[in-house]
DNA sequence: TTCTAACCGAGACGGTACGTCCTGTCTTAGC
DNA sequence: GCTAAGACAGGACGTACCGTCTCGGTTAGAA
């Protein structure tokens, strides 16, 4: 067997069909949805052969994270986790961004599809974990960190716990479509966490 | 009215064929994942004619949330919300039994399939959330009621708030994977949330 | 085996149904052709159960041919071949009134589907020969004879050849629609039969 | 236009699957005829798509049609009508062949197909009839024009009811198998039609 | 007159094939 | 050598009918 897996040379990659496949992607994934987005209808929006999308990316979900990532960057939103001193001021800030990033489409697809091919991907769901998942949550940590160094924090408290508090119930219902998620919604959880951690 | 849809007689309805159908999907579900599932196989498998399928479900995922359903009556474990009065006892139980099932691949794999299937269908997860995950906070709900009624809550706790403290940590932790969930770990969640709504 | 084709009771059959299904495959074959004819259309349309169709016929063929039979019967043009004494005057009127049937969408129809079904089943090609062609050619056969008597006719003729030669070019250029077929032709075919075997 | 129905490019076809194609569907007519015949078990056979199948040929009854073209072009059979100047000898020549024909199953089961075919498919017919029947016709009439010319035949013949007097009977015969197809059969319509139009 | 066996309409069933759609690979031409 | 285009083998889709079966309801002799 002579090199089986040929690998394709990057430095030659056609930049316009790559951002053409993407954005195909996205456009398709907000009109049709993950499930019944096709490679074959990708190539013929951006105009491209199936070949060059095959050659780039190995599956589909592939193709959407990659787009996901290219949406992301787009953003301006790189915020970074406030730190003025006062954890409660700061978590509020940040629980209600993601309530609002729960309640913007331009957030809530790209999430539910992903949360969802993790299920049944689990090497996907690590990937995505990694990009998405991670950053927040050790932004949070840290700043937990710092909250429970200035002594806002019980000495005790295991901060991986004390993120999951924080992050799990808004994801719950988010995820479950239980309840709307409001600013009020997002406060609440940051009283009930801090009154459970307080020294 | 052109009567399109004619809808089949469920009186007359194969029973051998529904349940034969139903063992199929599940055992597919097992050996192949929810992703490579065909209805062709299931068919093929339960020994019945895709017509059959078709007349009765919709979907490929309405046969797959049928199939869980029947597995989980089958099982004989309707256990009742303990309520022994001791609040704190009675949780512990309850969560320590949510992480046992997190940790029991005839739940994971079915719940996964389900909370996937439910994000790209929210018909389906809407179905499903009724059958799978209401009856649960419904029933914490109202023990927790009963321990607010006792005094071992704050008169003025958020109950659906308090339910999501409980579990979407857990929740968060098994979707993402991001680290065991333990005995240990659903102990401590019941520790901050009864720290932060005792009196 | 006990009696495994077990015959119905042809006395206690239902006439209604009989012709309700026989009249429902007419319509339907002149409405769909023969090719996209199904049982479940005509059972469908004459209001009877498929099984009544399969009780009583073996094949989709068998309940056109009884239909046609049917349809056949309707008519009363069982007209006697004629023997006036002018064998010339005869064989035009025979030869043009099988002109007209060939122009006559309610012959031309079921005899079309007659031949394509008797060339792929010998079986029924067998029995419709015998229920349609058989009784033409006999008669005609029977004519020529008593022509031959006469002397109208060369005493050797070989009359099956002599019948072939009147009905086989007619047939020719109906069966291949090479050319209209009109009275002249008939005519036509008449004088040159004549001329072969004139004494 | 929206374009509806993409024609595809014909350069690249593959020749491999067009001939494997075509032989199955040959080998499936011998082995089930053409009633049991299904464009499924001839891309099983031919180790095809269904797809490519459908890409170049409309209808079943198309794959088989040029399956038989394939097949007569194979043979080397191509014979030119004789023209030795004797026409009787000639025209015996021809209608021995033909009788030959009916009697070879390589001939009779296509041939049979095709006429069962054209009876309800109008367009096949008109294509079968082109490709098969009219070349035979064609080169009879020229024949027996030359004849007329060499004052063989009477000059006021209708060559085309000429020609239908020839193959008429043989193929009504043929057709509805009323009677074995001999070459003294074959001579015997010869007589009888030349001595219909001889001067 | 009641019983009972067969027919009847209806339609669910296990199947087969349909014609369409998409997958992932391969081939061709163009730049 | 990457690209657009698209033919290819393969396989699942959801539909249409096949011929068999089972279900009540009706009908017509036999008891």
């Amino acid at each position: 067997m002579t090199e089986a897996t040929r690998k394709p040379d990057a430095s030659r990659r056609s930049q316009r069909s790559r951002e053409a496949i993407l954005t195909a992607a996205m456009e398709l994934m907000a009109e049709v949805g993950y499930a019944k987005l096709t490679i074959e209808a990708i190539a013929a929006r951006a105009g491209a052969g199936k070949q060059t999308i095959y050659r780039w990316w190995p599956t589909k979900s592939a193709v959407v994270l990659d787009a996901f990532r290219l949406n992301a960057e787009t953003q301006e939103d790189e915020v970074d986790f406030p730190d003025t001193g006062d954890l409660d001021a700061d978590l509020r800030i940040v629980m209600r961004a993601i309530a609002d990033e729960c309640n913007n489409p331009r957030y809530d697809g790209p999430a539910r599809v992903m949360i969802a091919e993790a299920q049944h991907d689990p090497e996907f769901g690590a990937e995505a974990r990694e990009a998405f998942l991670l950053p927040a949550i050790t932004a949070t940590k840290e700043r937990l960190r710092s909250g429970q160094r200035a002594g806002q924090l019980r000495a005790d408290a295991d901060l991986d716990v004390v993120v999951e508090l924080l992050f799990g119930p808004i994801h719950h219902r988010w995820l479950h479509s239980t309840a709307p998620i409001t600013h009020a919604y997002a406060d609440q959880i940051v009283d009930y966490v801090l009154a459970a951690v307080r020294p």
